[in-house]
DNA sequence: TGTCCGATTGGT
DNA sequence: CCAATCGGACAG
């Protein structure tokens, strides 16, 4: 497949330290290709990091095993999706090592390519109203739990490197909607590109 | 099997 | 501020 350079490896999504992974997440493009080989995709500008079992936000807290959340103990570099509020999918990608059910979740993009498929799926114009929110994103792309598990260097989904953001760049604040997590909830595990316009929330 | 509630969104 | 909308998690 063509234009397809750089895609993040394992090397990538293994390493220790889910927050590093979260941050350098940000500046990169998310690929989905249509069943015609056509490229939508956006650049990451908002992402949160989940680092089960310890992190109480994570579905992997306590180390909680289920059919959903088996996913998050799959190696680094898979995507976990899931069904949330009757009605929304939410993409992350699974890092670490096989068993450490660290996740990142991917919650806004900036849109790239296949911007006009990206309004017809969304019903909406404006860029900043695409894919600014985890739901949005995944109603743009086109992603349900069918992408669930899927590997990240395969052919229906990955992530390409982007241009690396200078610390002064990126922002960082509490996670949004978990404030069951206690004081976990004020954690800064949520990263953005500062002043980006389609940031999710704030 | 029954109940509760969610890693959200869009309209009031 | 609140309804939409339904599957996952867990109690019984």
């Amino acid at each position: 497949m063509t234009g397809r350079r750089a895609v993040l490896g394992r090397a990538f999504y293994a390493r220790d330290d889910v927050l590093e992974v979260a941050r350098d997440l940000l500046g990169c493009l998310l690929v989905v290709p249509t069943r015609t080989g056509r490229r939508v995709s956006g650049r990451i500008v908002e992402t949160e990091a989940y680092r089960g079992p310890e992190d109480r936000a994570s579905h992997a807290y306590g180390g909680r095993r289920t059919a959903r959340t088996e996913t998050m103990y799959g190696a680094g570099g898979t995507a976990y999706v899931y069904f949330v509020y009757g009605m929304y999918h939410q993409f992350n990608v699974v890092t670490n090592a096989a068993d450490v059910p660290h996740a990142v979740l991917v919650r806004a993009l900036e849109p790239v390519e296949g911007v006009d498929l990206m309004r017809r799926r969304r019903g909406r114009a404006r860029p900043r109203d695409l894919a600014s929110g985890p739901g949005k994103l995944c109603i743009a792309l086109g992603i349900d739990r069918g992408f669930d598990r899927a590997d990240l260097r395969g052919d229906r989904v990955w992530i390409e490197a982007g241009a690396a953001l200078r610390p002064r760049e990126i922002a960082s604040g509490p996670r949004v909607g978990i404030d069951y997590a206690g004081d976990w909830a004020a954690r800064p595990w949520r990263f953005w590109v500062r002043d980006h316009p389609c940031v999710s929330v704030r």
